[in-house]
DNA sequence: ATAATTGCAAACACTTTGCACCTGT
DNA sequence: ACAGGTGCAAAGTGTTTGCAATTAT
């Protein structure tokens, strides 16, 4: 694998990224954030911190934006899930211990590894949900 | 809700899912397939058979496409759930009561309302972790 | 010196949309 | 007749890429 320079793009984008601990952010939002980074860099930069461990990625659905996430190079959070709105798009942070609970039947019954940090729930917030808001973005 | 009137299209596309049972296809898939429906229209009625119910959208990794799979007119298994190895790429059909408890305390917990036919969950199969396979399909 | 990185804009893949015309009821 | 559907091509997103110039080591 090639070396990694440390450049200033590339420290602007760690620095943004500890500065908002937790939080998923899309290329999109970084590119609007960085005021000195091009678009192509931040992609390619997301990819590359994504391959060297100090990010994680996840893809909620084609079509819509990465979303990505620092890791500090350890996953010690590995109990929490995420629901995400297929209304307003929002991604949410969940405990859930039954969640936890599927992951051992899965484990048990099937052999299947459950991968938490891969895992998506989809539903309906409940802002959403008490909008009554029928107009979903273009999902059913 | 519009009506929805009986045309040629329409037919085409869900005689194709017919064609395809419990398949998996993309809106590129159907294009190519259907040489009588435009690009257009199959997304358009992709969208509308999804809200109508007569099909499923899955959101898979390893490619940027939605999925469509029928689900033969009824969507009342709301019983099951998919789950996908991340490295071998198949996707499973599985019964999980305790999939149901998680729905109920994400309800009561987040008045988030699950929609499973929407959710898959991401992991590693019993096969690929006999094989002790560490080679990820990544994501890129 | 030289390998890696950057910015720009153009290319891409997937999906949506505006509009004039066609079809089902 | 009229609500609804269709094709086309253009417009949108989100992401990738070719290439010459720039920067880190």
């Amino acid at each position: 694998m090639k070396e990694s320079y440390k450049t200033k793009q590339r420290e602007e984008i760690l620095a943004f990224f500890r500065q908002h601990p937790g939080q998923h952010l899309t290329a999109g939002q970084l590119c609007a954030a960085l005021d000195g980074v091009s678009k192509a860099t931040v992609y390619r930069l997301l990819d590359r911190l994504v391959q060297e461990g100090a990010l994680r990625r996840y893809t909620l659905r084609g079509g819509q934006a990465a979303c990505y996430q620092y890791s500090g190079g350890h996953s010690h959070c590995q109990e929490h899930y995420h629901i995400k709105c297929t209304q307003c798009g929002r991604l949410f942070h969940v405990q859930s211990p039954a969640m936890n609970r599927v992951a051992g039947e899965l484990k048990e019954q099937q052999g299947f590894t459950l991968d938490s940090s891969m895992t998506v729930l989809y539903g309906i917030c409940r802002e959403c949900a008490e909008k009554g808001d029928t107009t979903t973005k273009s999902d059913g």
